[in-house]
DNA sequence: CGAGAATTGTACGAAATCGCTCACAACAAA
DNA sequence: TTTGTTGTGAGCGATTTCGTACAATTCTCG
């Protein structure tokens, strides 16, 4: 694997910190960093994709619709990742949604810039197929999760998951919202939330669930958790500073992983 | 997206067959087919991939190990795919099994040659961009079904993908494996399969599910059999001779969808 | 301040699925 | 044929999750 040094400067999304100055200034000369609102829609299943995604902060999730209306979660997007990587593909749309889960700032490029991009620059290319194949592996494991773990584990998982992805403790989120994420009733996230606040893990109230013990969240959380962020770590093994200075994220949980080889 | 004409050979397995004939030729030089029996294990979890696979027949199984040794089905490859996408992406291991699931013969290329092959042929990557999109888009929407649909619902869905890639109506199967694939136990499918079996739409016994009735099973599984199909049929639209002379799969339930835009 | 909306708590029976166990049939090898 | 293995059927209580409904609280906006 080719090693890529994130050039030190203030970008706070993993993926563009990681490209060298020159192809850097090319990226930013197109882009443009627009708010994102909770819950706004960015790609819309069947239609041509506009723009591709880069979070500051805050966190995307690509979820699947059924026909019923009802969804359910493919995966998270935060500042370490991207939304669009089937562009790499050359593929214009795509069958999930992307949905602001917490609220933040995104930059944005526009599929034909991007395209442009990807054609003209190997690095931008290698880069980005780091990251698919990231994202692959916390799709195919997300969804074995849905599988085999009880609500309350995956509702651990993924607080963990979107954690991992935000600057503070504080969770913007409704139980609604959670369930709707989760693929279950309202009713079940209150019922594992309670749970989990119960056992001081975490503490919620009226969208707002607050992360107060990390390693308590992990133990009671899947192992996929930890398989989803060594995912990560090993294919983007390279972190900015900034992130090292927050809460202990990673820390504790990320490093030193290794597959169970079976 | 750019159109492949896939040569008219006898080729069985789709991305092979879409190749040009210059570079098919490249390919077979440094291919070799070999037996793939039930239940082997092609790629063990965070070992590095020795080969990339081209099912002629049969079909393989990617699953996630647990640690306790259970195990999940993330996607299923056949006469339409390969395994070792992560190649592209340039990378060596995946956190994933692979393994038989229907025994056949496949084409197998070592990671060395494939990455040559890669690294010389755009036209490669191109065919195996668009495969690596389709395969993302059959994981999420297979994890997000593992989460929101029933057992029955899904082993109807698992066995009409398995029956797209066979050659004939007998699945060689027993209820154990598929409820391995299913992350279920195997009384579960037992229920399950014998309601499909009462209701005339399969027939099993020891370890040989046979199709009935496709139109049946396609009613009794979920949305997501329909859904996974269509996104093949449209990254991949053209089909081989071949395919369309055997029993009337894609005739009946993957032409013509559409997505529900929302 | 008051009305309405949004969010959460809780309850209930129904259904699905689990974990486990035993029994039996079919097949394979000795 | 015998014996051991494999695959399937079935039953049982326990547990999870569902679907639904309603009440209580908190927030927002007029």
């Amino acid at each position: 694997m080719k090693s890529i040094a994130p050039a030190q400067r203030n970008e706070k999304n993993w993926l563009l910190s990681a490209l060298s100055d020159e192809l850097y200034a090319l990226v930013t000369a197109v882009s443009e960093t627009v708010p994102a609102p909770y819950k706004e829609i960015l790609v819309v299943p069947g239609r041509p994709l506009e723009y591709v995604y880069f979070p500051l902060g805050g966190c995307l999730s690509i979820v699947t619709v059924m026909k019923d209306g009802s969804s359910v979660e493919v995966g998270t997007i935060g500042w370490e990742g991207m939304c669009g990587v089937s562009l790499l593909n050359g593929i214009d749309q795509v069958p999930t949604r992307c949905i602001i889960q917490v609220e933040g700032v995104v930059k944005r490029i526009t599929r034909k810039d991007f395209d442009a991009l990807l054609a003209e620059h190997g690095e931008l290319r290698a880069l980005m197929r780091l990251y698919s194949q990231a994202w692959i592996d916390q799709v195919g494991r997300a969804g074995s999760c849905n599988g085999v773990h009880s609500v309350e584990q995956r509702c651990a998982r993924w607080l963990l998951i979107t954690h991992d992805r935000v600057e503070t403790n504080e969770l913007p989120l409704t139980q609604e919202f959670l369930g709707v994420m989760l693929g279950v009733r309202r009713a079940s996230v209150t019922v594992a939330a309670s749970a989990l606040q119960r056992a001081g893990l975490i503490s919620y109230k009226r969208g707002k669930i607050t992360v107060l013990d990390r390693a308590g969240l992990e133990a009671a959380s899947c192992e996929c958790y930890a398989a989803m962020s060594e995912a990560y770590s090993r294919l983007l093994p390279i972190e900015p500073e900034w992130i090292k200075t927050r809460h202990d994220v990673h820390a504790s949980s990320v490093r030193n992983r290794t597959y169970a080889v079976a």
